[in-house]
DNA sequence: GTTCCGGGTAAGTGTACACTCACTTTCGGC
DNA sequence: GCCGAAAGTGAGTGTACACTTACCCGGAAC
């Protein structure tokens, strides 16, 4: 067996646990697969973290904090407030094919709220979340460019809720999911809607 | 112990199984649980159904019908199309106090969608809910009350989304969630974009 | 080459789980 | 009251699971 020095080795399960967690749920994937998709046995595991629950946990954590990290990269270096909230919307990684698999992590966590644990580092990711999205917010109405029509809070909340349920039914992968005959994306709407009529 | 005709314990079970499935999640809830919260033993679930997975399925399907003739009840009367809408939007049971316990089911089936069965029976629930709101949107927009900025289409996959969005995050009982400072809702928000501006 | 530290494995453990089976009990009809 | 059908129970089963233990081995430093 190839040996890892214990840093790499620890990142690399996060890494493989974070496939099967996205796909399987918690209770879903086994010490036994995690293992196994790392191609190491299960002790190993044990040796990085406490319990399962604590790989879970790690990795709602680092999937939040890098979600956020994404995001903020694709929209860096928009010249214009408004290019930046298009951006911000067009390409979130809570539901653009890159970053959706991964951030089913996080729904999938909130099936788990029963942990208070989980629970706990929802409550941070969330509240991360909505305190970024409101910063870009503010910052796209005070330039003047977009509708300052709703508040800054009030609009983050919504754009959480769109991602989120956005995240939860695209993997059900139904034909016709978010758009209509014309080909408009509910992206598309949003845009509209975010940087709407002053 | 107190006997109930066949078809009586399978709607009992059905009903106690609702709510502990929608707090714990499918794996979450023990047939041992599901039991107890019914008063009988085990071995009743399988006169009733042939597998935990089965009961789970019967529950997708009874809990999307239900959600769709409680929203159908609740618009019923109303005289005006803006007003139907209103409550469309206002007393939607997939976020409500009352209805969005019970709807958490479906919620958590879409952390299933693994199993097959489960998949199919989730596409049946979305795919008439939106032909649902569809209808009810197409019946606004022709009344020339409300905008038809937007496809009916596409408009209720966003009144999905943001259902389903508000549905995953709801539980964890966020203070100020899905609110703003001067206390707008994001239900009222959604109203307003919904009976917008001609 | 040897030693030692730390990464790794094979085998196992006790418990929980979905489900079964043999038997019991209830209740309505006669 | 008796009988039979159907609803119900107690005890159990085999398997899967998260986690542990004793031991092995790779690789760097000397």
């Amino acid at each position: 067996m190839r040996r890892l020095p214990a840093a790499e080795r620890r990142e690399q399960l996060l890494d493989t646990a974070a496939r099967l967690f996205a796909e399987r749920g918690y209770a879903g994937a086994t010490t036994a697969e995690l293992a196994k998709a790392a191609g190491v046995t299960e002790p190993i595991i044990y040796r990085h973290f406490a319990s399962k629950r604590d790989l879970f946990i790690a990795l709602i954590d680092r999937t939040g904090a890098e979600t956020i990290r994404l995001w903020e990269q694709h929209i860096a270096d928009a010249k214009e407030p408004a290019e930046r909230l298009r951006r911000l919307i067009g390409v979130n990684p809570m539901v653009s094919p890159k970053g959706r698999g991964v951030y089913r992590i996080i729904v999938q966590a909130m099936m788990e709220i029963h942990d208070e644990k989980i629970l706990a580092a929802l409550d941070r990711h969330i509240a991360a979340l909505h305190k970024f999205l409101c910063g870009e917010v503010v910052r796209a109405q005070e330039s003047g460019q977009v509708s300052n029509r709703f508040s800054p809070e009030i609009t983050s909340w919504l754009l959480i809720h769109l991602g989120l349920g956005y995240g939860v039914l695209a993997p059900l992968g139904m034909p016709g999911h978010a758009r209509d005959t014309t080909g408009m994306h509910v992206r598309d709407v949003v845009e509209q809607l975010m940087l709407g009529v002053k």
